[in-house]
DNA sequence: TTATTTATGACAATATGTTGTCATTTTATA
DNA sequence: TATAAAATGACAACATATTGTCATAAATAA
């Protein structure tokens, strides 16, 4: 099998296991009333510890702006995201954590942090780093 | 770094890359008038050599029964697919390639042999089978 | 400074994907 | 065989995500 058979095989995993991880962010985060999608605008957020715009956000991810921009505008809404004027700039509004967003931020840390341990642990640290390796070779290929 | 805080890293990297790799699809697809997602229905159907139904095509890309039949319904309606009585199953029907969809089959075959050697060029066997290994014991942790 | 390019938010269209529900068919069990 | 359970297609509701477009703001270049 050559190398880009193998790396065809990879990428079917990777979409499988994208849906999957979805599903197991959405139970996580269900009782929280967010979602796998949500969680992650959240988690950008808060290890920035400070706040960002929507396109700050969107690139983050990895996501398009608009996208984020529907997601961020629904957690305002909902309350655990509020917007700020931005000294810098007079349309793009800075986005931070409610304190109930800072609430659920580290409540969800709290029940994240077991079930990634869980999850890793049958698989080695060289496992893991050798994994991540490829995916952020994959990503910096794709990103221009 | 603990292994938890390792794989969450990854998971946030898998995430990303799943959005890339469809953008990646799509553009590959669009010049044969499909998208990434409806070009692994082409493909589970493909691998197999055999007829299946959407149920069956569902299972293999690890998505919803009702997601794949919105793709499927889809695609018979633009040529690529037609439906097959199954002697198994009244309402089952079995799901093939016509014609065009074999010759679009093919034709992409021949377009993503070099993107996907490309895209694993700077990897070597270890890394890209490691990695396999590891997005697939995930999959099976996740698929009950 | 002025003109051009880029970044951003807003809005819409479309595709993708999960979940829920129902009726029907098939399979498994008692 | 008869009943219960599981699988399947059909349809709907909703969340997610990309792309396209426009107007405005900011950054850059001339």
């Amino acid at each position: 099998m050559t190398k880009g058979e193998k790396f065809t095989e990879l990428v079917l995993e990777i979409f499988k296991v994208n849906g999957m991880l979805n599903i197991e962010g959405d139970q996580l985060t269900s009782s929280f009333g967010l979602t796998s999608a949500r969680w992650k605008v959240l988690g950008a957020i808060g290890l920035e510890q400070r706040p960002l715009t929507v396109s700050d956000i969107a690139r983050l991810m990895g996501q398009s702006r608009q996208g984020t921009q529907r997601l961020v505008d629904a957690m305002v809404k909902d309350g655990v995201l509020a917007m700020l004027d931005n000294p810098n700039h007079k349309r793009a509004k800075l986005i931070q954590l409610t304190i109930e967003g800072q609430k659920i931020y580290e409540e969800l840390d709290e029940t994240q942090r077991p079930w990634a341990a869980d999850c890793a642990e049958h698989l080695s640290n060289e496992q893991l780093e050798t994994a991540l390796t490829v995916l952020k070779s994959l990503a910096k290929k794709f990103e221009s």
